[in-house]
DNA sequence: GCAAAAGTGTTCGCAGTACACCCATGA
DNA sequence: TCATGGGTGTACTGCGAACACTTTTGC
């Protein structure tokens, strides 16, 4: 029986939340849209192999990443039994850089337009997104798909892209103030508005902290729809 | 690669959070305790191979059931390489009627006194604990490991043993019924006390639903610790 | 009548929500 | 000076938490 590993890949591009795909260009299933994938190695564990694809695919290394679900259901994969375990990964969009358009034909597109893709991905997808809806809610993760400075109408829009509706800005803020969780920098964004935003960080300290905490930035009552 | 199904078997007894684990009557590692599992057979997905597995060793089928986790580190078994897809299951514990003695030596042991299993198997216990202290804080599986009629005393000594912590009767009991998840019935158990405390079921037509809706019966500051 | 568990009620504080205005600045 | 997005403030409401007493009944 066959093992591999497919990468859902996040990414945010200051405005929609949008999937690192690949246009197969070998078989089977050649030019058709997948997510990035391959087969676990003898010596290899199921997170390193899905460090490494996602490292082969976008360079980057460090990554925010979770095992999402194992698909096994026999007739998924049409020439052979395969077994796939799924990760998703929130990347910086910004910091992706790579061309590697000869082996992979990679492109970002966005979540809402997703195309038809090969065996059971579009239900991995899926799947996906429900999960980063569901821990969002609960965890700051989402900071994940910012740089490391960013303003708060960057991250209130990652969070109204995430979830497809919008926020209350007013209500946002407090909340995210009384996390204590990020820290107001001295410099201001001053692309976007004559006023300018300021930039913000993480506090590194407690980061990693609530990561496993119950830290919701939304309207508790609407967290699962 | 082996592609195996292992299964983390949740019962309650009125008292204490239980296991079901078996001392394993055949090689490798015979005598020794471990979870029931499984290879996962050519036409077969996993999901049914968990549910094969469970009715293997307890008889019951249509018992709620997840898949927790997919295992695959590739020194977690000493023989061959194999990646194991582990599932937890809730079930109630009066149900479990069978013999198995001869194949498998199973026994309810309480989650408390745990001994040491084979491979990676009490990483697997560890974390579908985990997994069910996170679910249940946010949705109401508990039920699954009660009768169809049970009090509410039993589903609150429920909830403190799956957290190990005390809860509030009062404000247990008052989330419950706004919940308007329960239906108190006519009859009345008598074993325990004078008094005697009315039996409750679950609202079937309600239920399905709310499984997927946020609902908590603890108090929310502590749902994570 | 007393022990033992069942079951009910109240008060308080805070967190969540809804909602509207002022600020800074570049053009 | 005005348009644009940035950022702050308030009042209300209801839920969650803390806490104690009455009820029933078998012995």
């Amino acid at each position: 029986m066959l093992v591999a590993v497919d990468c859902v890949i996040f990414g945010f591009d200051s405005d929609t939340l949008k999937l690192l795909l690949i246009k197969r260009g070998f078989e089977p299933q050649k030019n058709k849209w997948s997510l990035m994938g391959g087969f676990v190695q003898p010596n290899e564990g199921l997170d390193s192999a899905a460090s490494r694809i996602l490292e082969q695919l976008t360079g980057l290394s460090g990554v925010f990443m979770e095992q999402l679900f194992a698909f096994g259901d026999p007739r998924r994969d049409s020439m052979e039994r395969t077994i796939s375990v799924v990760y998703y990964a929130l990347v910086d969009i910004g910091q992706y850089k790579k061309q590697l358009s000869e082996d992979y034909h990679a492109e970002w597109l966005p979540l809402t337009e997703i195309p038809q893709l090969i065996f059971d991905h579009n239900q991995m997808v899926e799947m996906a997104h429900e999960r980063l809806q569901y821990k969002a809610a609960l965890h700051p993760i989402l900071f994940e798909l910012l740089p490391a400075r960013f303003t708060i109408r960057q991250l209130l829009d990652l969070y109204e892209s995430v979830y497809g509706k919008e926020l209350d800005k007013r209500n946002f803020i407090r909340k995210l103030q009384s996390s204590k969780l990020i820290i107001r920098q001295k410099e201001k964004e001053k692309g976007s508005s004559k006023k300018g935003a300021f930039f913000f960080k993480i506090d590194k300290r407690k980061y990693p902290f609530s990561l496993k905490s119950f830290i919701s930035f939304l309207p508790t009552k609407e967290i699962f729809h």
